[in-house]
DNA sequence: GTCTATATATAGATAGAC
DNA sequence: GTCTATCTATATATAGAC
């Protein structure tokens, strides 16, 4: 079959299995209307399936919202060993975490799916908390040891922590993922970031 | 009535009217959990109303929600209005805007109101876009103001225009109130918001 | 202006046939 | 593994008594 083959070559390759396909759903309505803001029916709708049907794969939505997490986590690793780096300097490694995080909101039509979670912080279940907590713990050392290098480099400044700079960057660019949907512009999202870059490049 | 009294010179009064009670406790429960995460039945068990009561006086939830945004642009108006600024310069004036931002967060427990509104864009009506966007266009000029005058006083770098810098420092803080609640971290948020303005600075 | 009662829609979830 | 049917809870919203 063409089509499974083509798809398979396919940076991002539309899943086939049925309980591959719901979490692909999930991160993307998350990412667009929010947890609590989508349901499985509005899954359902989309796939032609019932939402019992969706309860046989994830029998609560607590169940699929940390599937959800996963899959993210799983995405940006693979994005990671896809991307590496190989010729890159920080600096513009730091530039393709921008560029990965801009593709996956479709023109600016989504937001990252870890920022929908957060803003409904105090309605998550103890499970989601701690599963972004512990993605957070990794995505930080990822972006620390980055600052690290850029500033054994030479290249970034030596005037905070890598720990400092890693937060600040991190959360600019949640900010900036929704200063940039909010205005449905890309231009506005390479503005704030390139903000981001500038106050931590040596001049 | 000493209670009455009182409460007229706190900073943020407890306002005595059932309509304004409703807006200040919708705006509370928006910035804890999200415009969908929360109900009529939630401002209605705090009050010890019934939920009957409260669309007497918001027929709809969107309805509601415009006088949450209207409500909030008059509190910045406010704090605007009572804490000039007389002997601030333009900096001192930026870190007080981070700190009228902690202080309503109630020990970051909540975010800023109009960051949940923005998690749920896609869900909100056009009436509230509209009403977001107007905001925005009103505090971007605003922090424009404080920025430009940054730098002519020479305090703020001229490398990036005011309004380039003013998007960043907005958007960065929308994301550094959303880090602080996830960390449960006061210092968190002032670690971020020293790199943006530590990025803006004249060295 | 607040209440009781109710309408209507939708949410997450389960039981059991196929 | 998907379906129909149903449960239970809750959502927004309205009608009409007091």
């Amino acid at each position: 079959m063409p089509q499974k083959a083509e798809s398979k070559n396919m940076k991002t390759a539309i899943r086939q299995n049925t309980k591959d396909q719901i979490v692909d759903l999930a991160l993307e309505l998350i990412s667009q209307k929010g947890y609590g803001g989508f349901s499985y029916q509005d899954i359902a709708d989309v796939m032609g399936i019932k939402k019992a049907s969706i309860h046989y794969h994830f029998a609560s939505k607590d169940d699929l919202a940390v599937a959800v997490v996963d899959r993210f986590h799983t995405l940006v690793h693979e994005w990671i060993r896809d991307n590496s780096v190989a010729g890159m300097t920080p600096l513009q490694k730091l530039e393709a975490y921008f560029r990965f995080h801009a593709q996956m909101t479709q023109n600016f039509q989504k937001i990252c799916p870890l920022c929908s979670f957060m803003t409904e912080w105090q309605n998550l279940s103890g499970v989601i908390q701690k599963k972004m907590e512990n993605f957070d713990k990794w995505h930080m050392e990822f972006i620390v040891g980055i600052i690290r290098e850029g500033q054994e480099a030479g290249e970034i400044r030596k005037d905070s922590t890598p720990e400092e700079m890693a937060m600040f960057l991190i959360s600019g660019t949640m900010g900036a993922l929704n200063t940039a949907r909010e205005r449905g512009s890309e231009a506005a999202y390479y503005s704030i970031t390139g903000q981001i870059i500038k106050g931590m490049r040596c001049r």
